[in-house]
DNA sequence: TTGGCGCAACAC
DNA sequence: TGTTGCGCCAAA
């Protein structure tokens, strides 16, 4: 018989290259590609995953070891996610090993969730029994007479209520009254996830609904089932305004895809899987649904993956992670809020889901919608140069217009002497609605949180002077640049316009809370942030309550403009709009006008609404357009400033941080590295800026150091990379992370 | 990543 | 001349 050789990835090294093993004959027809195994590697005993078989290799065999065994309970990598944990490596220059622990977020967990059931062997006779009580065993008695009813019981149940123990239930299976046997829990698959959202009863959940769509919703719907019967599989942006039904309509896409017998991956920022969204996709999708999200256990997400495994799925719902659930007969995937900035993975590699799942998409032959009302300018531009399907939604689903936004100027504010938190505009529409009983939302933008300073005068942020980024406010009183690293001391005058009102930036929620409790005696108000909400389910619970009407008005940071409808809010006041355009990063304006398109979007879900956009930078293009509600003429400008500043989609830019306990060894690094890059004739073409500080320059005793590189060639960052790699052998004790954008 | 090997410094 | 420590390299 032929050989058969197995590539093997080892898990937990740094060895970044595949090893071939031989297949011994036991395991031949059990390996497959992506399958986990034991190995002799050296002297130790590892982990490995298989990543090709083949029948020939150039390795002398005398050489070759064995596989030693297959890895019990572990999950294998499908053929699809081996080859997109192959792009992974190659595309974030990250190891082997370590692209495939990215597809596999989850390894391995319980073991068959069954129990030990006893059965009864056929009829009992009255006889039988008179015989078991003249022997007086009383145990077995309790025991047939309770089968009797019911036929069969768990062990359990037998053990710990009817008080048998284990030697009667052998005898009596001895003597041939009974069998023990497992039994498959059928427990409802979609518990635990309902569980970790705060609900106890399934019975919440009503049975599928029919939603008709309206004129436009078809067209769009139709588009995209045109496409797909005809076998096309594209990538569409599904940019609809704020209430337009974009859920609807994707959900009737995953309608359409489950009917031609293929399954959908549904992508959502963590913080809007709610319990209002699960419930939505069960009313469409009964339990076919599997949901995955962080608060579950590694045994409950483990039984969602087998799940899918086990093709007991239709739609798979959950965040960044689900889009490695091991599906078999992907059609189409979704990312829902494509703009959010959760779909970005924080840590090494530090890709966008975006990509990944456009590369899966490929691989697998689906589909991608990306959805939003805010779509990333990346994400615009594409859709512009033809390059992926523009599918608009124009009006809002429930025929309301868009709410009325206004924007206050509050440095008018200023100079007519009020100081308050609240414009005049604002706190008369809010006695309005309190005297109507409509309810308010306020909401407080926290993004970039008294790091930066500005003026309540000109309005104007400081700015590095050769950056146009906001520079940040560090704890000695200096203002650093974040780009470059100039820095200067917090001046004491507003450089724009000489007035003394500058200040570190930002009011807390808390602070807000208080003083709408003072300007509003009357009203209840309810406030939701980070600290309010620490207790596992209590955002569900205040979004509950409010939705009831059980407060006037909710004050919440980011948390409450995401994916929560309320009827009966007819009125959003957005504080402090400004904060989020100073963080000191090129998509500062982006997040800006996402989170105020979305705040406003919030106003009259229902009725008419309105929105106070309350600015001391009313003429930023961000804020503008947020309030004019046009997307257009903002994505236009923040094109605009990425070409001018050569930022993405225009380039793409490698961030490289560095980082040493020791800060001398990691400067000299940092610039010595720099130095190598810059005299590199290969390199000649790439803008490399830094080395600079990070907003926080130590981090648990590390310190730090930042490179920017910018390139339209994605090629020459890689390559680059590797140049940076090289480079770090010479200095041991700093390491490097990239991040690719 | 771990383990083994060789080399050099150091102790005896 | 034996012992220890560090750096480098291989692992199939």
């Amino acid at each position: 018989m032929k050989n058969l050789f197995a590539d093997i990835i080892i898990a937990n090294t740094n060895v970044d290259r595949p090893f071939t093993y031989l297949i011994p004959i036991n395991l031949r027809d059990k390996v497959t590609r992506g399958c986990p195994v034991l190995i002799e590697f050296g002297k130790l005993t590892k982990k490995g995953y298989i990543i090709d078989i083949k029948e020939e290799s150039d390795i002398d065999i005398s050489k070759l070891k064995y596989i030693t065994d297959i890895e019990k309970g572990g999950l294998s990598t499908d053929e699809n996610l081996l080859r997109l944990a192959i792009w992974i490596k190659h595309r974030y220059g990250v190891t082997f090993d370590k692209a495939i622990a990215t597809v596999m977020p989850v390894k391995s967990g319980m073991k068959e969730k069954s129990n030990n059931e006893i059965f009864l062997n056929g009829e009992i006779e009255e006889s039988v029994l008179d015989e078991l009580r003249r022997k007086r065993k009383t145990a077995g008695i309790r025991l047939l007479e309770e089968l009797k009813k019911t036929f069969s019981l768990p062990q359990s149940y037998v053990n710990k209520e009817l008080k048998v123990n284990s030697a009667t239930i052998k005898k009596m299976v001895e003597e041939g009254y009974i069998t023990v046997g497992t039994k498959k829990v059928k427990s409802n698959p979609l518990l635990p996830v309902l569980k970790s959202l705060g609900v106890d009863k399934f019975s919440e959940i009503q049975k599928p609904k029919e939603y008709i769509l309206n004129e436009e919703q078809k067209q769009v719907t139709d588009i995209f089932k045109t496409d797909f019967c005809t076998g096309e599989r594209n990538t569409y942006l599904l940019h609809g305004i704020t209430g337009s039904g974009k859920t609807l309509v994707f959900i009737n896409m995953i309608k359409y895809v489950i009917s031609n017998g293929l399954q959908a991956i549904v992508l959502i920022p963590e913080i809007s899987l709610t319990y209002q969204t699960v419930l939505r996709m069960v009313e469409y999708f009964g339990d076919r649904v599997a949901i995955i999200n962080s608060k579950l256990s590694k045994n409950e997400k483990f039984y969602q993956f087998d799940r899918i495994k086990k093709d007991d799925a239709d739609v798979i719902i959950g965040p960044r992670s689900a889009i490695f659930a091991p599906v078999k007969r992907l059609g189409l995937i979704v990312i829902d809020e494509e703009h959010d900035s959760a779909y970005k993975n924080e840590s090494v590699p530090t890709f966008n889901i975006r990509d990944v799942a456009g590369k899966l998409a490929k691989i697998a032959g689906a589909s991608l919608i990306l959805a939003s009302a805010t779509p990333t300018p990346e994400t615009y531009n594409r859709a512009i140069n033809g390059e992926i399907k523009l599918l608009e939604l124009k009006k809002r689903a429930k025929n309301t217009s868009l709410p009325k936004v206004s924007i206050v100027d509050m440095r008018d504010e200023l100079k007519r002497g009020n100081r308050s938190i609240f414009s005049n505009k604002l706190k008369t529409l809010i006695e309005d609605r309190l005297r109507k009983h409509e309810q308010v939302m306020l909401f407080m933008n926290r993004r970039g949180y008294s790091s930066f300073v500005s003026c309540r005068f000109c309005g104007e942020a400081i700015k590095c002077k050769h950056c146009d980024v906001t520079m940040t406010l560090h704890n000695n009183n200096k203002l650093i640049c974040h780009y470059c690293g100039y820095s200067v001391d917090l001046p004491k005058v507003c450089p724009s316009c000489g007035s003394k009102y500058i200040a570190n930036f930002g009011t807390g929620t808390q602070k807000l809370e208080v003083m709408t409790r003072e300007v509003f005696p009357n009203a209840k108000v309810l406030r939701m942030d980070t600290d309010s909400v620490s207790k596992k389910n209590s955002a569900n619970d205040m979004i509950r309550d409010f939705a009831r009407g059980d407060a006037d008005i909710l004050i919440g940071t980011q948390m409450i403009v995401k994916g929560h409808d309320f009827d009966n809010v007819t009125l959003v006041g957005i504080m402090a709009a400004d904060t989020s355009l100073y963080v000191s990063n090129y998509n500062s304006a982006q997040r800006t006008f996402e989170l105020l398109t979305q705040a406003a979007g919030r106003a009259g879900r229902a009725k008419t609404g309105e929105a106070v956009i309350q600015t001391y930078k009313p003429e930023n293009y961000a804020i503008a357009a947020a309030a004019a509600q046009d997307y257009k003429k903002y994505f236009e400008n923040e094109m605009a400033y990425r070409k001018l500043g050569g930022y993405p989609p225009t380039c793409y830019m490698l961030t490289v941080m560095f980082s040493s306990i020791k800060e001398e060894e990691l400067n000299k690094c940092a610039i010595g590295i720099v130095g190598i890059l810059k005299s590199d004739n290969k390199f000649k073409k790439s803008t490399i800026i830094g080395p600079t500080d990070p907003s926080v320059v130590k981090v648990k005793d590390y310190y730090r150091k930042l490179v920017y590189i910018k390139n339209t060639n994605y090629d020459i960052l890689l390559d680059i990379q590797k140049k940076i790699e090289e480079g770090l052998n010479s200095y041991r004790n700093v390491g490097a992370v990239y991040d690719f954008n």
